[in-house]
DNA sequence: ATGTAAATGATACCACGTCTCAATAAGCAT
DNA sequence: ATGCTTATTGAGACGTGGTATCATTTACAT
């Protein structure tokens, strides 16, 4: 059997591999952009039903953990987003009116990560960037918020 | 009564200027950084008991709709912490291992926002920065993850 | 093959956040 | 000020996402 890459990752962390990680990950990997949890958990189910609730959540906080996937904003105070985190950064832009999101690539954040990691003395593995803003759709609607 | 400039932000976004939308405005306000919903809800109550849980979660809501705080996702898939975007944007470190958060100020993507404004018709409020690593004191303890 | 600790699945459980709806208060016009 | 209109509120029931528990299973090392 071949192994992703990712989960090679997790193995040299100091963990098992096991099905209902692989299968997780499988799904969020094969699903390429933002997935809610139910989704997840839904796709997870679809591909093996005897895998519990309980595992792909724990699942999705060690991908977490190890900066392989991370959640992120969706509406107001619902349940996040996960994102891969294909590089180990991610970007893109999300419209504060209808939630939709832009993905965008180069960011050149490498060099105030590595800044970073000097001043704080931290091992940067990954970073997101989030902007907010307004969609051209939305605002030709113009809905609120207009001044 | 002197009104906080936010406050004034919601008001011209065509909002009502409630006591419970400037009690959970204030209690943001006043305690800089990071918040769970729980120690909002909490601190909240403390100063106006009257305010209904339902409000706090609702004017949360409408806070990042207006892109004046904005939920993250510290840990993995627990709930979000709100964060003041005090110039529209707010840029953090997170430990992956024991979620402690570094902030930090000059990020250089005012150039790049534009940019991003330009190529993708979108007006632009806000943006979050997040970098993910390992702190100094973790990395030094060498939990897991060293290779 | 066998042992052992990590990981799993089932389920009960809890808390966050939502919905509903009648009551209230903000803002405007007079 | 006063009254009108409509957004907003608070209470509480409700749903659901996520967690804790624990006996069972599985991965991996020897």
């Amino acid at each position: 059997m071949t192994i992703s890459p990712r989960l090679e990752r997790l193995r040299d962390a100091g963990y098992k591999l096991t099905t209902a990680r692989a299968t997780v990950l499988g799904v969020i990997e094969s699903h390429e952009g933002h997935m809610t949890s139910a989704e997840i958990l839904d796709e997870v189910s679809k591909r093996d039903a005897s895998i519990g609730r309980a595992s792909v959540f724990r699942t999705l906080d060690l991908l977490t953990r190890l900066a392989i996937i991370r959640p992120t904003y969706t509406s107001g105070s619902a349940t996040p987003n996960y994102v891969l985190m294909p590089d180990g950064h991610h970007h893109h832009i999300v419209c504060v009116q209808c939630h939709q999101t832009i993905e965008f690539h180069d960011c050149g954040l490498a060099v105030l990560s590595e800044r970073l990691e000097e001043e704080f003395g931290v091992k940067l593995t990954g970073h997101l960037l989030e902007f907010y803003g307004v969609c051209e759709a939305c605002s030709e609607a113009g809905v609120i918020d207009e001044e």
